[in-house]
DNA sequence: ATTAGCACTCTACGCACCAGAGTGCCAACA
DNA sequence: TGTTGGCACTCTGGTGCGTAGAGTGCTAAT
């Protein structure tokens, strides 16, 4: 994008005008707020241009301008300058997200919340993906007949467990011969790496009748995979029927009805991850805006999302979604703070 | 309430025809819609008399009538009567709460959003009050130097964990002391009857040096305590925004906005429940309309639960928060149905 | 107790109208 | 070539007005 400097100027002021009045921005507004050398005529023939380019665009003919998709792209990827959080607003956050808490998920539930009231916006979390960690505990409890606890621990200090079904028959003694093979020889196996196959030659050596056997393999694997599934924690949906950009019911509730279903967002989320690996983003947010997004009614919206990291190789997602006329530069900051706190307090669970 | 016949069925038409349209009915569309062999100026003195006895309302002075809150009560208490559901809609539901879960809080999950669905409204299931359960194993496994895991087999078929912290120090073989020390004195003891004193009497024998075991000890009883804390589940909040009632941007939020506070609403089904048992209620049914609802933002709503049973002394509640203007006798069956296949599938579980 | 009739009330809707903000374009100017 | 003042044109949003329609309460008659 060959934009001269006025251009610039002018594509920025008019999303920051955009963003904190919610209302179309027209020349000669543009001229008392900011202090352009120029006339407003002037402007106007550069508004045109930047509509030319697809930057901006009008609501109607006789109103002022708005950002595009296009325009909040150009004004996140070159124009903004991030804003630096008050000392203030950073102790906020600080006290918020405090890490007296047990497990990990809390602290991830504990910060998600806090990004949303921080934000005002829908925030959003995933559990870290565990595949790279590796098995550092593997028991098998049993509960009643018929029943039994598989309990693991993980190298990034997370606890994960299920309960399954195994056959009646199975006594005490058989079940903590199972459950010792299979730690034995999974221990310090990444989860990626854990297969039915692996499961059951790691239970081979035990004097168990082979088809029970068998089955509480399955369940032992069944329960392995389990753990590495992923997670989302979704908080403030409410909140976006206070912005005014939601304010016609119809988009609130095409909104909300996508978000409600969770998995669906997760699988969103995975996607953009795996995008940004793929193409070696190095950029530490994943950011999308209005269309660019494929979710269903999410068109007025930004999709931002930050990496947090459990151990080196475990990382989740946390972020944003919020209306596409938003602070970024704002959002952004607040994003990354929450990370690194996130990511300080995690230390002490590995 | 003393009501004559017609009188009576003029509310109960007036109810019908408001929920069914929501437009004010009139004296004239009454007489159009049902069979009633009084003429319109009849009906319109019956009308005034039902409005003198606060049972409707006119929005205003040239509008027809919709049922007051009193008018609604009054509809549910003595005039509607249930109906049955089609073999198809149970059907339907039957389906949907399959048993194929290992866990009896994905059951109760899985039915929520049943109800969800079926009634298109918000649904909510408590988790099971498991004060009454008592303990059938303990377990403290050590998980790394300074960390370890309760977990706990209670009476209803529930298995619950909790990550703890202890002491550096401790190793495993203490750690198994303590806890079949717990386990031994602690097993087939209600969890509302087991306090710290308890646990720390059952903790006595062992052989661990004083200021360590009791802070195990604590943390054992810590664990106990979250066991029976009680959780809620909340479904399909966005569906409010689908209803004609909440079109008004304002009244959508205030809902969503408190039903965001779980716990909030958690607590305010609780109330219900003690008020319900506190006056012996006998009805299964606790239902509470418009302003009889003390949660902000719900004077539009009307908050319906059955009470499920896990086992004869461990029970939760399941119901629906929709619109007070819906159709009272159809939610209700489909409450009950969904409740009665709950307690089937729980069965499994006990 | 019921009914027909009638005057009255209030809302919702469509229509016309105007002010205001903004645009594009043109001709003049540096 | 880039910038500017001026001007005609466009579109929205608010306001005021008049009317159709639905419903009510009351009265007098049955």
């Amino acid at each position: 994008m060959q934009l001269d400097n006025r251009k610039k100027e002018v594509l920025h002021a008019i999303v920051d005008d955009y963003v904190s009045t919610n209302e179309p921005v027209g020349s000669k507004s543009l001229i008392e707020r900011h202090n352009f050398s120029v006339s407003s005529a002037t402007l106007r023939n550069d508004m045109a241009e930047l509509e030319h380019l697809g930057l901006i665009e009008k609501p109607h003919t006789s109103a002022g301008r708005i950002p595009s998709d296009k325009g909040y792209r150009e004004y996140v990827n070159s124009l903004m300058t991030i804003e630096e959080l008050s000392p203030r607003e950073k102790l906020e956050i600080e006290k918020r997200i405090d890490s007296s808490v047990d497990e990990v998920t809390d602290l991830i539930k504990n910060a998600t919340y806090t990004l949303s009231e921080t934000t005002g916006f829908v925030s959003l979390a995933m559990s870290p993906r565990l595949k790279k960690s590796y098995l550092k505990q593997l028991k098998i409890l049993m509960i009643e007949p018929g029943k039994a606890l598989v309990v693991m621990v993980l190298s990034a200090g997370v606890v994960k467990d299920k309960v399954v079904r195994i056959p009646n028959f199975l006594n005490d003694e058989q079940i903590m011969k199972i459950s010792g093979a299979i730690e034995k020889n999974l221990t310090g196996k990444p989860l990626d790496e854990i297969t039915l196959v692996t499961v059951e030659t790691a239970g081979k050596g035990t004097e168990v009748p082979e088809p029970l056997l068998k089955q509480v393999l399955y369940e032992a694997y069944a329960a392995i995979k389990q753990a590495d599934e992923l997670n989302i924690y979704l908080e403030g949906e409410h909140r976006m029927l206070s912005l005014p950009d939601f304010s016609s019911l119809g988009r609130a509730r095409d909104l909300l009805g996508t978000l409600s279903d969770s998995g669906m967002v997760a699988g969103y989320v995975n996607e953009m991850e795996n995008a940004a690996r793929e193409e070696g983003s190095d950029d530490s947010f994943m950011i999308r805006i209005g269309q660019e997004i494929t979710l269903e009614g999410l068109d007025d919206c930004s999709f931002i999302t930050a990496t947090y990291n459990l151990t080196d190789s475990v990382s989740g997602n946390i972020g944003v979604i919020g209306p596409k006329r938003m602070l970024y530069s704002k959002v952004i900051s607040q994003i990354d703070f929450v990370k690194k706190k996130l990511n300080k307090e995690m230390q002490k669970f590995t």
